[in-house]
RNA sequence: CCAGUUGGUCGGGCAAUCGCUGUGACUUUGUCAUGGAGGAAAGUCCGGACUCUACGGAAACACGGUGCCGGGUAACGCCCGGCGGGGGCGACCCCAGGGAAAGUGCCACAGAAAGCAAACCGCCGCGCGCUAGUGCGGUAAGGGUGAAAGGGUGCGGUAAGAGCGCACCGCAAAAUUGGUAACAGUUUUGGCAAGGUAAACCCCACCGAGAGCAAAACCAAAUAGGGUUGGCGCGGUCUUUGACCGGUCUGUUUCCAGGCUAGCCAACCGGGUAGGUUGCAUGAGACAGUUAGCAAUGAUUGUCCAAGAUGAAUGGUUGCCACGUAUAGCUUUGCUAUGCCUUACAAAAUCCGGCUUACAGACCAACUGGCCUU
């Protein structure tokens, strides 16, 4: 798994497919690069750096446990939410395996309909 | 036993499993070993170390800060010990605590008057008047206003009063005693003058360059631009080397001397951006002892090395225990079961010394007041 760390890299992955969850938003777009990349943002609004730091965590716990979900050629974006930290992992687990599966299956969908559009 | 004061310590533990990161080793790209948040890491409010910039020295002025005395310290606006004032029965706590007789200003509302005093109601005397009262003068005891009204209490004194006089208290000055000093005590004298405000200007004493680790140093792509050298070429005239005449630069003018005088190509050089490395973890260091000191702290001996990330590591998940709490049940000093944001406040970002603020709860020591028993 790449990392993201560039402003640019987030600012492009802000504008792709959204899929929002109670613990979080998972952000994607399409990249050149193979191998998967993930980012974390997590906003001041969210609450102290204690509190940051903690979802934080558990979100970098909970890609590398699903790295296998990731699809190649994508960058994603994960958005930490307040439920984030003290929804049960388990339960975390699951919706961030369903957001990635809505993802890419709208994501197809949308690119045959917008073909379709453009025409 | 209850209530309290001061100082200090801790602020979950163990295990399993999957990871992150620093260091070391090696059969060198993976394995092993080992280290990995706090008392406030926070606020960024003071003081330093360190780095760069500026700077000949010194003084003055301006600006900012500090402000009882002595000590500690690398330094401080910090700490310790005293002094003075205030609070508490007490242990103890609190104080932005220099100067208001150098000057200027301000003192809302109320009140007659807010400051080299004055006089609204009063009180007293004299004149006028039958009385009610009124004119002039004296006075500041009483009333009323206010945060504050030109010392306080008592006696004398007086027409009424008043430091007008006296006693005590307060105040000031001088002498003297104790103390390093702040200051305290005593005596004598003075005569009641000197309201408050300096987080109003100000005066006095002392201190003070600026910016900050995104400091700074080094290595160093791509692109653009700069410099040096060489080649071709190079204002005008002469047949080339070159010479002369021009132009321009060396601050200006004259003289002398020297350099450069379109452009293109190649090589080299340095600055510098992305990026990387250092800075950067051995320090005003930690722990234990001895010793000087009332203490802050100093001296000294021994042992030890204890986070170093940079979209930012130090964790995710699970089990057991302890603690706390809520609910329910029971053979109600208590026990059992179940649940919990399984803990409070809060996470290093160059590093130290402080201050301030936040903090569920637990524990220790010394001391104070009260009750009971002996």
């Amino acid at each position: 798994m790449r990392r993201l760390k560039k402003r640019m890299q987030f600012l492009k992955a802000a504008r792709g497919q959204k899929a929002v969850r109670r613990g979080f938003v998972l952000q994607a777009v399409p990249c050149s690069q193979n191998e998967p990349g993930i980012g974390f943002t997590v906003t001041k609004r969210v609450g102290n750096a204690v509190q940051r730091n903690r979802i934080k965590r558990r979100l970098r716990a909970l890609s590398d446990d699903l790295s296998q979900n990731f699809h190649p050629n994508y960058d994603y974006v994960l958005i930490g939410r307040k439920e984030a930290l003290h929804e049960p992992f388990s339960q975390l687990q699951q919706s961030l395996a369903k957001a990635i599966k809505k993802i890419h299956t709208s994501d197809r969908s949308e690119g045959r309909t917008g073909a379709g559009k453009s025409k």
